[in-house]
DNA sequence: GAAAAAACAGACTAACCGGCCAGTATGAGA
DNA sequence: TCTCATACTGGCCGGTTAGTCTGTTTTTTC
């Protein structure tokens, strides 16, 4: 499962073989097809499994609970930044690469790509408005909306790093995040 | 050319067969073959091609000569909303969902995305860069980091259109990017 | 109008794709 | 030990892929 979505997340789900998938996990086609129907059933496990587990780890799980989702979250990312990004850089996001990838006629990925990301909203916005109750976060702002952009920001910044495959382009975008942080405050 | 765009836009690359899209444009085989190459030599003159025109007049000639940059941009982004943004919404911006397809692996391809994202940056600096001169735009920031910022939520907007297949999803993305302009404001 | 060159047609190929299937190993229950 | 179900093997298949090749038409040039 590991290595498939390494495969998927480097080369793309279209251009990952089947058979390069197996050959690097040492299955075979016979026991793949015992768990999985199609190469398709593969993509949405993936999604399920590794790419909302990114999704929960990265991005959801270090703003439970924080006192001040603002600087959680710049703090979430100057960490990502100093140590720990990987390959993030240079391959992009998991699921914002999927995002645009998979053609949106694709119905099972698109849903499923929705839901993860309404899944990244939710929790974003989440834990603005537990920051707006507890004062840290101006009240005036919506939390959904301000949820959306920071993600926006964020994919799109995934994006412009894997095309100049550079670190500064990332690194310019979340300038801006930065700042647009700070005039969230209360 | 233009079916050859389309076809890639809606599908993205790797999935778009060469058979598709010549038998959409009425070409045959031996008449591809003598103009390309190769099929990623049509990828190559695609973003050369009509990804640079789409890039040009969408996001940069509405700012050539703008008085105000920042009014300028979001007039276009107002404009795009109410009308004529088309298939962009469900389909994706077809320069994002090119940059996040291509493996990274792929330099031909890395190459003339990363000239594509660069010129969309400068072109953006630049109509900042004038706008500070007219004294539209706070002389404080830096054009190039807001530039970088700009683009990534535009292109982080289409991504999470795509997802949700809905333009609402998109609105919030460009909600926040207004107040992010006017926050740039002299 | 002949010769040369460029543009094009489309059948063909080798490789590869996802998916299938007849057969085998393993292990639990009787 | 016999039975049966699950896990798994890996060779195979039809279809599709990008790409090639031979031959024909169209255009240019003199």
């Amino acid at each position: 499962m590991g290595a498939a979505f390494d495969r998927v997340h480097h080369q793309g789900f279209q251009a990952a073989g089947l058979s390069d998938i197996l050959s690097e996990t040492g299955l075979t086609k016979g026991a793949f097809y015992h768990h999985f129907p199609t190469k398709a059933a593969l993509g949405y496990a993936l999604l399920e499994g590794p790419v909302q587990s990114y999704l929960d780890s990265w991005w959801l799980e270090p703003l439970d609970g924080a006192d001040d989702p603002l600087e959680a979250l710049a703090t979430v990312i100057r960490r990502r930044m100093e140590n720990g990004l990987g390959d993030m850089v240079r391959v992009g996001c998991p699921l914002t690469n999927l995002m645009a990838e998979m053609p949106y006629a694709d119905h099972g990925f698109q849903e499923r790509l929705e839901n993860l990301l309404r899944h990244w909203r939710k929790g974003l916005a989440k834990a603005l408005r537990a920051g707006q109750q507890r004062g840290r976060v101006n009240h005036a702002i919506d939390a959904e909306e301000a949820a959306a952009f920071i993600v926006a920001v964020l994919q799109g910044a995934f994006v412009a790093a894997k095309a100049a495959q550079n670190i500064d382009a990332f690194r310019d975008c979340l300038g801006g995040l930065g700042a647009y942080l700070t005039s969230l405050r209360a």
